[in-house]
RNA sequence: GUGCUUGUAGCUCAGCAGGAUAGAGCAACCGCCUCCUAAGCGGUAGGUCAUCGGUUCAAUUCCGAUCAAGCACACCA
């Protein structure tokens, strides 16, 4: 892709005559929020300082002096220059790199194939996973999708709860009231509803709690029969888990959760030990951070049993020793940046400098009628559910508007499952949002269908023209309703960028509206089949459209079927 | 109390390393299918960009204070 921004630059610099170097010129081009004024500005501030000057003045002269080779026009408005590009040129460079590369266009290599584990989803065993869930599921996996087009190898791993106390509690209920076929039927409903009776029950038998402990000490010793309802609830759990990931078709590389570092954590302790980091508090072991202005990380409780940070330091570890990452990530909720925050403070105290290459990436809190989501207070928005009635919901509309769909059920199910996920991503990560059905799944403006119905207004253009390859050839296109969209086009490869360096999933949601919007206004208003001697370029600007609208999606993790 | 995050139209949000008249979507009202999928397109209406200061030729954007909301603040994860 040629860099326009960098050609009015060049330009630039040289009409200037060095009195503003060339780097600092690209810098302060901007791109005009109105069309008429043009594809770049500049305004011509910054060299009043050096000329003595009025802006105005110096973008009338600096017009005069400007080679205006390459450009449709360059023209002075008050203090700006505004460059027009040749709109023949671009489009034909634009759609001809986008038909050449296909799904390719917009990737580059920023990332040198070095790993990036990514944690993820992580989800607890025996509890159905909510819509808060989702969030860090489709933005861990957008993300993953964009470190992947930009050539980073992501390692997406599910951090199952599978540990803690709660699995006392568990295999006691269990033990009690429990039966194998009522499990296997419904698992997570079924653990949970014994689990929650456990709950109701202790209040008046603390007993119960004795028991629990015991069980989990058990669990801890590896006692047989404790392990065995472990691994059975475990993987009953993720049965019902993978379910719902190949619905969202979202795929992990590894599902080492909690369980997983047990035998990890001695390791920690005993390196905390030897580097003197380790203070006892309370009968506690910490270790402290009043040096970074956090508080003390807990690493043994006064009983002896490790926490949450010494398994997150025991996780870090281990990945850094088997995918010797340049970046690892946590997709987490705001609500535990403390935590990440002294998670790398111990690392740094350890003595470890990839500290530095963690990064927690947080997203805003899911609250219903404004209150925040909890699996005890009932207050929890199950998103099967929400999966189910999103999909219900995209059939009906398929019955009414396009009944005679080939397909229906799949369509149904993409068009569903892709409303719910662009939903969660389209806005800023660190957006608290409350849930509303009916926005989540709303099918009309801004939305995810919105976008998928602008690629199938695309691929049924594309059908109808009967074209089936496109390849190499001039598609000169002047025409100004095109000229948008084609801008939008040649955006793709920077907004990319821009999405991973942020880790923001919504860079991306929000081009495929802007690209799809702009589309479809294009769409309205030529007639793109008409025989004319531009028809061949406009048959290319929508088969480019289709490409990148579907790329831009599929980067999302939302699908992009042909026809809806 | 301390820290983090947030505060733009009735509602939900954009505003891309400060710049030209602050933009969408939803909701309201009004138009557009003998023509490539109307899940669409167009129009009307709606804003002292929380408040007050500061930096700057220029601040919704950067800095500080205030107010308001959410979250977190050692033996949960």
């Amino acid at each position: 892709m040629i860099d326009y921004k960098q050609k009015v630059a060049t330009a630039i610099s040289v009409a200037v005559d060095g009195s503003l170097n060339e780097k600092d010129i690209f810098y302060k081009i901007e791109v005009p929020k109105a069309l008429n004024l043009g594809d770049y500005a500049f305004p011509a501030f910054a060299l009043a300082k050096y000329l003595h000057k009025a802006p105005q003045i110096i973008a009338t002269e600096l017009v005069e002096k400007i080679d205006k080779k390459g450009f449709e026009k360059v023209e002075a408005v008050g203090p700006y220059i505004n460059f027009f590009l040749d709109k023949k040129d671009y489009s034909n460079n634009i759609l001809n790199e986008v038909l050449n590369e296909q799904d390719n266009f917009g990737s580059q290599d920023l990332g040198k194939s070095n790993n990036v584990p990514i944690d993820m989803s992580s989800p607890n065993i025996a509890k159905p996973m909510s819509m808060g869930h989702l969030r860090s599921t489709v933005i861990g996996n957008a993300i993953a999708n964009l470190l992947a087009k930009t050539n980073y190898v992501p390692v997406k791993i599910n951090h199952l709860g599978d540990w803690g106390t709660q699995f006392g509690k568990l295999m006691c209920a269990y033990k009690m009231w429990g039966s194998e076929e009522e499990v296997k039927k419904d698992p997570i409903a079924t653990l949970l509803k014994y689990y929650v009776r456990f709950h109701e029950e202790d209040v008046d038998k603390p007993e119960l709690d004795d028991d629990a402990r015991e069980w989990f000490k058990r669990l801890e010793d590896g006692d047989k029969e404790a392990t065995q309802l472990w691994k059975w609830f475990r993987s009953e759990s993720l049965k019902e888990f993978i379910q719902i990931y190949d619905e969202l078709g979202i795929k992990f590389d590894s599902y080492n959760g909690e369980a997983f570092y047990n035998d990890k954590m001695d390791e920690i302790v005993e390196l905390l030990e030897q580097k003197n980091l380790l203070k006892e508090s309370n009968g506690a072991q910490i270790v402290d951070l009043s040096k970074y202005d956090l508080n003390p990380a807990l690493i043994k409780r006064s009983d002896g049993a490790t926490l949450y940070i010494t398994r997150d330091l025991a996780a870090a570890l281990y990945r850094k020793r088997t995918y010797n990452f340049t970046q690892s990530l946590y997709v987490v909720g705001n609500e535990q940046t403390n935590h990440f925050k002294q998670l790398k403070a111990v690392l740094k105290e350890m003595g470890y400098d990839w500290s530095d290459d963690i990064h927690h990436i947080p997203f805003g809190l899911i609250t219903s009628g404004g209150k925040k989501l909890s699996t005890r207070a009932g207050r929890v928005i199950l998103l099967q559910d929400v999966l189910n009635d999103a999909i219900s919901l995209a059939s009906k509309q398929i019955d009414e508007k396009n009944p005679s769909l080939a397909n229906k059920k799949q369509v149904a199910h993409d068009v569903g499952v892709g409303a719910v996920v662009f939903h969660d991503l389209k806005n800023e990560r660190l957006n608290n949002f409350d849930f509303d059905l009916e926005e989540v799944v709303r099918f009309e403006g801004e939305t995810g269908p919105y976008v998928q119905y602008a690629h199938a207004r695309a691929m049924s253009i594309l059908r109808k023209a009967g074209v089936s390859e496109l390849g190499t050839a001039s598609y000169e296109l002047d025409d100004n309703q095109a000229w948008e969209t084609l801008r939008l086009l040649g955006d793709f490869p920077n907004t990319i960028e821009r999405a991973v360096v942020e880790y923001e999933p919504s860079v991306i949601a929000k081009y495929a509206i802007h690209l799809a919007k702009a589309f479809n206004k294009y769409y309205a208003h030529s007639k793109i089949l008409k025989a004319d001697k531009q028809k061949a370029a406009r048959i290319a600007l929508v088969a480019s459209v289709a490409v990148v609208l579907k790329e831009a999606l599929r980067l999302l993790g939302v699908a992009a079927p042909d026809e809806m």
